[in-house]
DNA sequence: ACCGAGATGATCT
DNA sequence: GATCATCTCGGTG
């Protein structure tokens, strides 16, 4: 079969991403701070995640497989998307090898398409575009239709990076397992959802 | 700054 | 019928 490769660099990165997803989600969330993720050229840094297991009582695949969750025991690097509170969207990239593993993508710093998120969001402050993990994906145009899709091909792109340094602490907004320390960010940031305690 | 409430729909008991 | 991996707005200090 011949190659239809358009750049050298994206089988490497390709091979790098599938290196990352294969390990549990609390080590891909802090891995994944410092990259770049877009969608059709929209996006910025990632500064923001948060990990679920699939023996977190907090994780959409605690109990199992279901319609909804399905993408979550399939290959990792691939996009979950699910709704959430019935308006808004939430993405995340499933990770192995344990089946039911993801990273919720919490924040963005913009850095490409910010007329873009202006228009899909309403607002204009950078600040307020991607901070949090609804409001990227209105800023990115994210929905139903890209759950499923792998994260290493467009129209998403996902480009290695680095942080200059990292904090973790207790998720957000849910009710069981709460003192996990499976939330990472930025250190520094000013693009987070929310500050992180103490620092 | 902090807090409460409403929006709105899929999923689960 | 209750629970959400959320966001925005309006109230109060």
């Amino acid at each position: 079969m011949v190659s239809s490769y358009a750049s050298s660099s994206r089988p490497e990165a390709a091979a790098r991403q599938a290196a990352l997803f294969q390990r549990h989600p609390a080590k891909v969330g802090r891995a994944l701070i410092g990259w770049t993720l877009t969608v059709d050229g929209v996006g910025g840094r990632i500064v923001e995640t948060e990990a679920y297991h699939h023996e977190d009582p907090a994780s959409h695949s605690f109990s199992g497989a279901t319609p909804r969750n399905a993408v979550m025991f399939g290959p990792p690097g691939r996009a979950y998307v699910y709704r959430s509170y019935g308006i808004h969207w939430c993405l995340n990239v499933v990770c192995g090898p344990d089946p039911g593993s993801a990273v919720l993508i919490r924040a963005l710093e913009p850095t490409d398409g910010l007329e873009t998120m202006r228009e899909r969001r309403g607002v204009a402050e950078p600040r307020n575009l991607c901070s949090g993990p609804g409001k990227l994906c209105q800023a990115l145009a994210i929905t139903r239709a890209h759950d499923g899709l792998p994260l290493d091909a467009p129209p998403f792109e996902l480009v290695p990076g680095d942080a200059a340094g990292i904090v973790a602490g207790p998720r957000i907004g849910i009710s069981r397992a709460v003192d996990l320390p499976w939330r990472f960010g930025e250190a520094g940031s000013r693009f987070l959802s929310r500050p992180f305690p103490r620092g």
